[in-house]
RNA sequence: GGGCGGUUAGCUCAGUUGGUUAGAGCGCAGCCUUGACAUGGCUGAGGUCACAGGUUCGAGUCCUGUACCGCCCA
């Protein structure tokens, strides 16, 4: 933007953002490794991004997650650490099997029909062509990643990585293969994690059913009641509470199936819940978590009953065989109505879980998988959360994390899908299990020594979460002991959705653990959802997402980043609306037509080089000791707040220092003195040099925020010999504890100006009209004013402006108090009634000081207060009876 | 059922170890086409910090309980 005042007096992100974004393409700066800087003593900073769906378009939980991480790399780039901010992308099993599907299906092609080598090959294609889409969306918002070492979890690197770290773990012990129960969905014919799938209240019944005794009469025995009548083809017992009297006398005795006929034992189980319908319940343990679980414990039978498409299985009696499970639980209640064994129907609100991808109900499934040990991988991970290793941000997800990893059960790693990781063992004939983390496969088999072509690959591949629970090290060359590795594991900070922290984060901590010996990360920052207007969850299905290129095509990025981070309070969740990021938006073009105004008030004198930050202050006087003294506070503020999470913090002080700092109070009082010929051509160009000292460290400040609009501006500024070239590689600025110099006296300046501001508006003095103002003022103030005295009749619209050491005997007009200040603004022609408004304004205000006094002077006198406070709050209530004391007897001269 | 979070101005939200004067944006009212910006400037109104107790010299902040809202787990 060296033509800043060319390009108008709107800012247009439109135009700056392709031009910054293609000086940072032609740079390396991302490169933690290209620059080496002059503080290479720091440590690296690392983040590893969580890897977005391949599959999935930009959405505004994206925006928000770059627009933190880049946040945090940024600065710490800036601080002269080697950044590195690694992207990637995750390859998705179920989400891209779903994608590509619909498009082969519109070539009339199906999985099946391509078969799995061709699928494959297929998928390798297709993502190809859409794995670099996201990632450079991500640009468009600023992201400042290392591109170069871009990463996918389907690439060589990763799948090294994978199969070595499953033949690790299971020489270790802690892989194992086994039956269980696992979460099937019917429509996908894949089991799904516990994160695929969504409970929600659904209305359904509950079905009573009689089963006889075995040789009873039909009306002896138990009556069930269950939500699933048509899975008692299935039943191998039922079970009671030990402590119901009930059925007391009934435990032991069997009881007969109906359609199967099948005669079962009654039996006492602490887990059935006696108020639960009749207090009796069906036990069917291959398609029930708990009865799977009971079943086990009375060693019950467990056939299955429902097929991998959730029909009734062809061996059942008919004519249930080869049903629908919802076709079946019709045809089946209709039947025990026929035989008079169904008591009765209830309605119930059940809790059924549905399958993220296909909405299909869940349906629990016996099947041979692979299970990860969780138990003693958790344990390792709380230990570093316990003893401080990794710090969980905000501190309150910690109970979370502790609840969840005490009560972890194995992980089931097995997915029936093909897009993935293949999980890397062999079965031979004599059943025997042979794993390898060669890509070539075993030599044989390791037990019995079959050749390889008698042994058969696994056909399931690995759940998508464990390539990605690798990801902290995988993207570092693991398992080779490369140089990224050694230097930039464990990473500083995993900035990622509370909502992910068991599912991947947790895993990423165990597997860390376990395979490099230390978490993966110093600490977990976790972020909150990014919620609509009305605090809905965005969804497809709602209609209420935002798009936010679209977004940025209306207010620029810096815009929405600024206002991501604005909203931004850790954990916490945030409503995007459309008046924040006008706000947003209208703050860019702030800032932007601050840099216009400072570009184009070069005063016309010999300015010289562009000193070094501290001359330039000082040179400037006073006004630069103030400027220099609001700077350093800016800094010292918005440096605190981001070393510690406090985003919606730090955005909010950059906001209120370049608004109502700099451009309200800096650059007003800078504009009279630059413009002045009766300034000395030193103070001019000093005054003009503190003003971009100023601007430039705010622009640093604001820029990993809003990292197009500074680099855009800044590349403006004049620059210091041998400055970075790049504000992205530009210092970030640190505070030297400058000395305040005459700040508090401007500031009691600033503060009159203000007084008779609200003095001429209670009044309803015209806004335009120059009207005499004699300020009696204390000696210690009166040289500031003299000097600040151009500014102040400009700014409080003031003319002749009169300062002496007190009134004459005659004052005359508004009395405007303001701190040390005492002032008389002449008003002649006001009207009366608002003269009388502004007596009451200032009466209001003495009667709000003799309010507080009265409680500041009942605090000092009380000795309890004296004696335990903390001397400096007693000085500072001492301090502000003072100031009240002072107020009052300035207010009370009103009377004459 | 267990756990966690929230309740602060009309609306959306900040408020870091307790410090007495609780902030911002939007909205609202009045004034201002002053040469960086009307996506602006100036001034102002608006809050018993959900409720009830407690600890403390002092509570939006800590403790206990209640109500309502939300999330997670079972």
């Amino acid at each position: 933007m060296s033509n800043a005042k060319e390009l108008g007096p709107s800012y247009t992100p439109s135009a700056i953002e392709p031009r910054v974004a293609e000086r940072w393409a032609a740079s390396n700066y991302s490169d933690p490794d290209a620059r080496p800087r002059a503080s290479g003593d720091l440590p690296p900073f690392t983040i590893i991004m969580p890897p977005p769906n391949v599959t999935g378009g930009l959405h505004v939980g994206h925006a928000l997650f770059v627009t933190l991480e880049d946040l945090l790399v940024r600065r710490a780039r800036m601080q002269g650490r080697a950044a590195l901010w690694l992207p990637g992308v995750d390859h998705a099993s179920i989400a891209a099997q779903f994608v590509l599907d619909k498009v082969i299906a519109a070539e009339g092609e199906s999985r099946a029909s391509l078969g799995r080598e061709r699928y494959l090959e297929r998928m390798h294609t297709f993502m190809d062509e859409t794995r670099g889409v996201i990632l450079g969306q991500f640009r468009r918002l600023g992201a400042s990643a290392d591109w170069g070492r871009t990463r996918f979890t389907m690439d060589e690197m990763s799948s090294r990585a994978v199969r070595t770290a499953f033949a690790t773990l299971y020489e270790r012990g802690l892989a194992y293969r086994t039956e269980a129960l696992v979460n099937w969905c019917p429509g996908c014919k894949t089991s799904v994690s516990d994160l695929e799938s969504v409970a929600a209240e659904e209305q359904g019944s509950i079905w009573e059913i009689r089963y006889p005794l075995e040789g009873g009469a039909s009306d002896s025995g138990v009556v069930v009641a269950t939500t699933r009548p048509e899975t008692l083809l299935g039943d191998t017992g039922v079970a009671v509470h030990p402590a119901d009297p009930r059925y007391a006398a009934l435990v032991g005795r069997r009881v007969v199936v109906p359609f199967v006929e099948r005669a079962v034992p009654i039996v006492a189980d602490d887990f059935v819940d006696q108020a639960f319908g009749t207090g009796a319940v069906k036990l069917t343990p291959a398609h029930d978590p708990n009865d799977r679980e009971a079943g086990l414990r009375h060693n019950l039978p467990a056939p299955t009953i429902l097929d991998e498409s959730a029909r009734i299985v062809s061996d059942a009696p008919a004519p249930f065989a080869g049903m629908d499970r919802f076709a079946a639980r019709k045809a089946i209640v209709a039947a025990l109505e026929e035989r008079g064994q169904l008591v009765s129907v209830k309605p119930h609100t059940a809790n059924p879980a549905r399958c993220q991808r296909s909405n299909d109900i869940l349906e629990p499934r016996l099947r041979t998988q692979w299970f990860i040990k969780a138990k003693p991988l958790a344990e390792k991970a709380l230990a570093a959360t316990r003893e401080g290793k990794t710090t969980i941000v905000p501190a309150h997800f910690e109970k979370t994390w502790e609840h969840w990893l005490t009560e972890i059960r194995d992980w089931n790693v097995s997915r029936q899908l093909w897009w993935g990781h293949r999980i890397p063992a062999w079965y031979c004939s004599e059943g025997h299990i042979t794993v390898t983390a060669d890509a070539a496969g075993p030599a044989g088999c390791s037990a019995c020594g079959a050749p390889p072509e008698a042994l058969t690959q696994e056909s399931d591949i690995f759940d998508t979460w464990f390539s990605s629970g690798l990801w902290p090290f995988s993207t570092l060359g693991w398992p080779d002991q490369t140089p990224d590795l050694a230097r930039y594991y464990p990473s500083q900070v995993m900035e990622t959705g509370h909502d992910i922290l068991f599912f991947w984060v947790a895993r990423m901590m165990m597997l860390g653990i376990e395979l490099m010996g230390e978490p993966p990360f110093e600490t977990i920052y976790l972020h909150g959802m990014v919620r609509d207007p009305e605090g809905a969850k965005m969804s497809k299905t709602k209609g209420n997402v935002v798009d936010p290129l679209s977004l940025i095509d209306d207010v620029g990025a810096d815009a929405l980043r600024f206002a991501l981070v604005s909203g931004t309070a850790p954990g916490a969740d945030q409503r995007l609306v459309p008046e924040k990021l006008e706000n947003s938006r209208n703050f860019m073009n702030k800032l932007w037509n601050a840099a216009r105004y400072v570009l184009g008030a070069r005063p016309d004198v010999p300015i010289g080089d562009r000193p070094q930050g501290r001359d330039a202050y000082a040179a400037a006087g006073p006004y630069g000791a103030w400027l220099a003294a609001r700077t350093e506070a800016a800094v010292v503020d918005v440096e605190h707040a981001l070393a510690t999470y406090a985003f919606s913090e730090a955005a909010q002080r950059i906001y209120d220092a370049l608004w109502a700092e700099y451009c309200d109070q800096a650059i007003e009082l800078a504009k009279v003195t630059l413009a002045d010929p009766a300034v000395s051509p030193e103070m001019r160009a000093a005054t003009w040099w503190s003003l971009v000292e100023s601007l430039d460290t705010l622009l640093r400040l604001l820029h990993p925020m809003a990292p197009f609009i500074t680099e855009g501006i800044w590349e403006a500024l004049p620059h210091r010999e041998g400055e970075a070239d790049l504000l992205a590689v530009a210092d970030w600025p640190t505070a030297h504890g400058t000395p305040t110099g005459a700040s508090a006296e401007i500031d009691a300046w600033l503060e009159l100006v203000r007084e008779v501001r609200a003095a001429r508006t209670a009044a309803k003095l015209p806004a335009g009209a120059w009207l005499p103002l004699v300020v009696a003022a204390p000696a210690s103030l009166q040289q500031i004013g003299m000097m600040l005295a151009p500014a102040i009749e400009r700014l409080a619209r003031v003319r002749p402006l009169l300062i002496q050491e007190t009134f004459g005997g005659d004052a005359e007009g508004l009395l405007v108090v303001a701190g040390n200040l005492t002032a008389r603004l002449s008003a002649p022609a006001a009207d009366p009634d608002a003269l009388a408004a502004d007596r009451e304004r200032r009466a209001k205000d003495l009667a709000a000081a003799r309010t507080q006094l009265a409680a500041t002077e009942a605090r000092l006198a009380d000795p309890s207060f004296t004696g335990k406070a903390p001397p400096a709050v007693v000085d500072g209530a001492e301090r502000r009876a003072k100031e009240l004391r002072d107020e009052i007897a300035r207010l009370e001269g009103e009377g004459g």
